[in-house]
DNA sequence: AACTATACGGACCACTAGTCCGTTTGGCGA
DNA sequence: TCGCCAAACGGACTAGTGGTCCGTATAGTT
């Protein structure tokens, strides 16, 4: 890759994580208006990117890689723990990122599960639930939680306060993955 | 309402109805598709809907009065397996309308959350949610169940049989509500 | 310095949701 | 039955979008 287009693929990036930041909307921000933002032609949004889905997936990726090594998996401590704390940060990634993570998950054409960071956590979450429950349904088990922290959920549910979705998700979680200090099925061992 | 008024909207839902079911993406339906095939002009369409998610909401509505009758809640069954038996037929429906709710729900500005129909079905698996468990956190369990059953989700998992389909939703059922022949977790009581 | 693969830019294209306004018509009151 | 007008109609028109194309410029190599 040559060195200019590696700085205009940086520029483009920066603008458009700029503009999306900006935007109450993923729609406002059109190609053009990045490309402009970003000082570069359309062309080369557009032969970098592929199209505008690539463009927002690779911003995506990009400011995705932050929670990636946040959220390491340490094999000691519970998985509900472990999993409680993966929604958490998925949610605070979501409140951060709004509208570019709005932008990806209604660019229709099933975006919001095709991108490697969607497989990542899935794969994560999988594990965490069948150390907690066993291999059974664990797949489903693990997308259905991730469905529970949508972007346009958080932001249909926009002005509840933190503790409101803390207490949810430790409900959904503890029931899901069996229990970790929540107030409902308080004795139950963590073993099936 | 005028007579021609009324025999236009009937034909234009109708006309929107088939295009959907016979496409393999939403916006392969185009507004003006939908204003050639029921012979009207383009006009009356957006005077009647005012635009295109009215018009698309306004054919997901007119769908899903089948199921509101088909499953009316009932005092005498236990919760859970109400439950089941609301995701089994919102999954039935989001298969049988495959393109209708894609379109609903990747329609940007938060559409799929506001339509009566999700109002409807949330009420009601918050009260099925709150009397099997209380109402601590219903709320939001209620919303995770129905994301769990998002019709890119459902696109996702396309080739999944039914049965696997069926599994999960018995275990993420069974684990939030408290169980009805679940595998995990069967020794608890009902209340608390 | 010469050469070429690579990248650039912005005019251009096809198409879309949504508007506008001159024309038609349903249905009511006389 | 007739006339009237609010309501409804239709389709040309607009503004704006994502995406393409190709003549031009340049990075980097020999």
């Amino acid at each position: 890759m040559r060195a200019d287009a590696l700085r205009n693929r940086e520029s483009v990036l920066a603008a458009a994580g700029r503009l999306f930041d900006a935007a109450t909307d993923p729609d406002q921000v059109s190609m053009d208006d990045i490309a402009a933002a970003a000082g570069v032609g359309k062309g080369t949004l557009f032969r970098r990117f592929g199209d505008r889905i690539g463009l927002i997936r690779a911003l995506y990726e990009q400011r995705g890689l932050r929670l990636r090594d946040a959220l390491a998996v340490s094999p000691t401590r519970p998985a509900a723990e472990q999993a409680v704390d993966l929604l958490r940060a998925m949610l605070r990634f979501k409140l951060d990122n709004r509208v570019l993570t709005l932008a990806l998950e209604s660019a229709g054409g099933g975006s919001p599960y095709r991108n490697e960071a969607y497989d990542h956590w899935h794969a994560v979450l999988t594990g965490l639930v069948a150390e907690a429950r066993g291999p059974q349904t664990a797949d489903y088990l693990a997308h259905a939680l991730l469905a529970a922290v949508r972007s346009d959920l958080v932001e249909h549910l926009r002005d509840w306060p933190e503790d409101r979705w803390h207490e949810g998700l430790n409900a959904l979680v503890g029931s899901v993955l069996g229990d970790g200090g929540l107030s409902t099925c308080t004795s139950r061992s963590p073993v099936m």
